[in-house]
RNA sequence: GGGCGAAUAGCUCAGCGGUUCAGAGCGCCUGCCUUACACGCAGGAUGUCGGGGGUUCGAAUCCCUCUUCGCCCACCA
């Protein structure tokens, strides 16, 4: 496409976009500058508004799951990471966003579990190396795939820099880190009750359960006392209770004061199992009394080791009743058990009575299946000495939360914070780096950087732990693995601290405070100081988009459309900070094509302006004998340019304060309703010749259109470079993305300009407005008094009116 | 059960501690294919600013209260 070519009426981004990416990134525009400046080779002449010492700008992308296909959720979050990386660039920072992908344990699994069931196959059949071939095999292919869709929506990131968290590089740091907690007494090994998705086969962390509340039975059921009477004990899983060792009351419970010491006997089971005395009881709940379950439920648990009672897990991994039930439960499934269990208390006669009762129940975050709590052998982190730096830094503001309320969310969640259960008992991830030694004499367990082949105890055999670290524990380092660390790199040097995270709300815990967390202990220092969480894209019912909705929308069909930049204009200008954003997917065209109609605008402004700048255009500043002078421009020339200068101030101020929408809205103003519907109209006279001053339009004109599309280029990166490349003096190797950002000069507009203007808009309007209301036809004489200069008046509604 | 938001035109939202605040975009209505753009131009209609109370000369705006939505957290079995 060369800039002489005619433009057509209608800008037409195909092509086009994919072309002006291609060159962007042949050109190293995505890479920090200071990669150019350091490296040896001719210097970059495009590069000329970045300063090699220039401070940095980091932004952390949230690396996608390998597996994902781009959708809005990505659009959304990566869009409005390249608007303010591409805004910082052109103020000369030395900006950095890197880009990779997450490994994504349970999920990725699970897609290929999934693939390999159609072969009628299972991963135990396959075995452990053959199943992470697959894998391996399978994300080689996705994960291409999700980063090829972040260029097509325009994403300005530094595709050299490209990380997996698999990458051998990466998972070195996540062994170092593994062995300085471990070392340092913050990672331990331990049976304690933790969260089991039976479908998913592996222990979760609180956060990966999802708790729902569902109105369900409390059932009464009646213990009978050995020695006579009875207890009644209150449950919303009758099931647990062939796994019950003991029942509590609370010690100061009134009712209950005598059976201290005293037995009851479980029904079914035929069990004795003790009363006794716990704090942890509520009175007032239920009938006062709680059966014991030590292995199902955590404050059962926490009550039964303070008694020593025993903990009976009665189910197997996919959560049915195992042997350790009476044989007509066996091999039930936890919800068949229950109606079971049920039907044959009833039969007895001890099920005192049923009510309903509202509770919340947890649910795999992935799978979606009710989690079982469980007693099992797990690795955890503790996490109170790493949080309380993590809080502090917060408190001092070392990291802010924008909207500004999610800092509380944050700090509750740290002040509340449990330990990590980081031990998963799949395939797919960064295996645990600890060796158990084979020989029972010796029995060493080894936690090590390095693979170990040998006991370092006894030189015997030793055997790895067979389960992977979740994958929140790879992608809370990011922020400096992906920089090279535990090596002290040039990049981690020049890049660490970081600035800002561009990310949703609901990866709060899962990640943002992880990192803050993991930063502040190997780093010393917050991975990024500005955290800013947008709302969720949803359809017009507010449902979240998602799959089983069927509710999308694809945003690579969006680009494809109307373009990368009218999505990206639609997702910035409809998302004012801290509100969601609602699309209909059933209206592709009313969600869109505002910001298509908003291109094409620009492509005929463009092609209007272009189009009539033959003759000389006169430079506005600098000590030129031919520049502009003050007394040449008309009141019209001073307005727009005073317009201009305010656009550039809440433009910049909106893109610094994250509120894209204020800033995209501002500037849609300025060039629509005021530099086309206005100022174009104005001086048409002019750069026609019918009326003096041509030159002094064209300047002013050609200056002005300048600075828009350089304030709009962080948002419409495409349409942006596309016509600014055709500006006077330009050529196809000049770039928009490292043009200086407008507004270095930072003088007030022409007050007097502005309201001068306004006035004399709403008197020309006023004129239109009488003329159709008496219909007056062009050419008619409209007497009029007004005491504005008659000129500029005749000059605003043009010649024949 | 704790914590936090939000309620303004049919829809999505501005309005940032009281002066052009009753607005924008979309949608709707009426004219126009005016040589940059019909993906456009020129006009137009639409809101007791959730209810109630209070402070004030003056309140979408500040305070209280009620109602309704939403978000995060939570071991009342």
């Amino acid at each position: 496409m060369s800039p002489d070519s005619p433009l057509p009426p209608q800008y037409d981004p195909t092509g086009l976009e994919r072309e002006l990416y291609g060159q962007w990134e042949r050109r190293g525009l995505f890479e920090p500058a200071s990669d150019h400046t350091s490296r040896p080779g001719p210097p970059r002449a495009e590069r000329g508004a970045v300063q090699p010492s220039s401070r940095p700008y980091v932004v952390q992308m949230p690396p996608p799951n390998v597996t994902a296909q781009l959708h809005m959720g990505h659009g959304l979050n990566n869009t409005i990471q390249d608007v303010v990386v591409r805004f910082e660039r052109m103020r000369g920072r030395d900006t950095l966003w890197v880009p990779g992908t997450d490994h994504a344990g349970i999920a990725t699994q699970n897609v290929v579990e999934r693939l390999i069931a159609r072969e009628g196959k299972t991963r135990f059949e396959l075995g452990r190396p053959e199943f992470e071939r697959r894998v391996r095999a399978y994300v080689e292919e996705t994960g291409r795939t999700i980063l090829d869709q972040l260029r097509a929506i325009g994403s300005s990131c530094d595709w050299h820099r490209t990380y997996f968290t698999l990458d051998a590089d990466l998972s070195r740091a996540v062994r170092t880190v593994f062995v300085s907690l471990f070392e340092k007494g913050l990672i331990y090994r331990g049976k304690y009750i933790i969260n089991w998705c039976p479908r998913c086969l592996t222990a979760l962390s609180n956060e990966e359960v999802e708790k729902v509340e569902v109105e369900g039975n409390l059932w009464h059921l009646r213990y009978p006392l050995e020695g006579g009477g009875h207890l009644a004990v209150a449950t919303t899983r009758p099931e647990t209770m062939l796994g019950d060792t003991g029942v509590a009351v609370h010690p100061e419970d009134q009712r209950y004061r005598d059976l201290a010491g005293r037995f009851a006997v479980l029904p079914l089971v035929g069990r004795r199992i003790p009363v006794v005395l716990d704090e942890a009881v509520d009175p007032a709940f239920g009938s006062g009394a709680v059966k014991l379950t030590p292995a199902h439920d955590p404050v059962d648990f926490e009550i039964a080791r303070r008694h020593g009672l025993e903990a009976l897990d009665v189910m197997t991994d996919d959560a049915r009743m195992n042997d350790q039930v009476p044989g007509q439960f066996r091999g039930l499934d936890r919800f068949e058990a229950r109606k079971k269990v049920v039907a044959e208390l009833e039969a007895l006669g001890v099920v005192e009575r049923i009510e309903r009762h509202t509770h919340a129940i947890g649910h795999c975050y992935r799978c979606d299946t009710v989690v079982e709590p469980r007693l099992s052998d797990q690795w955890f982190v503790r996490m109170k000495p790493l949080a309380e730096p993590a809080l502090a830094a917060w408190r001092e503001g070392r990291v802010r939360f924008i909207p500004e309320h999610r800092g509380l969310e944050y700090a509750q969640w740290m002040e509340g914070i449990r330990d990590w259960c980081i031990s998963r008992q799949l395939w797919w991830g960064h295996r645990i780096p600890v060796w158990y030694c084979e020989s029972p004499q010796c029995g060493e367990v080894s936690v090590s950087l390095t693979d170990l082949e040998l006991c370092p105890g006894c030189g015997g055999p030793v055997r790895q732990d067979e389960d992977v670290l979740d994958t929140w524990f790879s992608s809370q380092l990011v922020p400096f693995s992906s920089l090279g660390w535990p090596d002290r790199t040039r990049d981690l040097a020049r890049f660490y601290p970081g600035h800002t995270l561009v990310t949703a709300p609901e990866i709060l815990f899962f990640w943002v405070a992880r990192m803050i967390m993991a930063g502040l202990e190997s780093m010393g220092e917050v991975p990024f100081s500005t955290v800013y969480l947008h709302g969720t894209v949803r359809d017009t019912l507010h449902r979240k988009m998602s799959k089983s909705l069927a509710n999308g929308i694809d945003p690579l069909d969006v680009v494809q459309r109307y373009g990368a930049d009218a999505l990206r204009y639609t997702v910035v200008s409809g998302l004012p900070v801290g509100t969601d954003l609602i699309l209909d997917p059933e209206d592709l065209e009313g969600s869109f094509a505002p910001g298509r109609n908003f291109a094409n605008k620009l492509w005929n402004i463009g092609r209007f302006i272009l189009g009539n700048l033959d003759g000389p255009v006169r430079p506005l500043g600098g000590n030129s004998p031919t520049v502009v002078r003050r007394e040449e421009l008309t009141l019209a020339d001073r307005w727009i340019i005073a317009r201009c200068e305010e656009t550039v101030r809440e433009a910049t101020a909106g893109y610094e304060r994250f509120r894209l929408n204020d800033a995209a809205l501002a500037i849609h103003r300025f060039i629509w309703s005021d530099l086309a519907d206005w100022y174009l109209e104005v001086i048409k006279p002019r750069l026609y010749g019918d009326q003096p001053g041509g030159d002094v339009a064209r300047a002013v004109v050609t200056q002005t259109f300048d600075a828009a599309l350089r304030l709009l280029h962080p948002v419409m990166p495409f349409i942006t470079e596309c016509l600014w490349r055709r500006l006077p003096g330009r050529t196809d190797s000049d770039s928009i993305m490292v043009a200086p950002w407008p507004g270095s000069d930072r003088r007030a507009p022409d007050a007097a300009a502005v309201r001068g203007f306004g006035a004399l808009q709403e008197l020309v309007a006023a004129v239109r407005s009488i003329r159709s209301e008496y219909g007056v036809e062009p050419g008619q004489t409209v007497r009029v008094t007004v005491s504005a200069p008659g000129d500029e008046l005749a000059a605003a509604l043009g010649e024949d009116e």
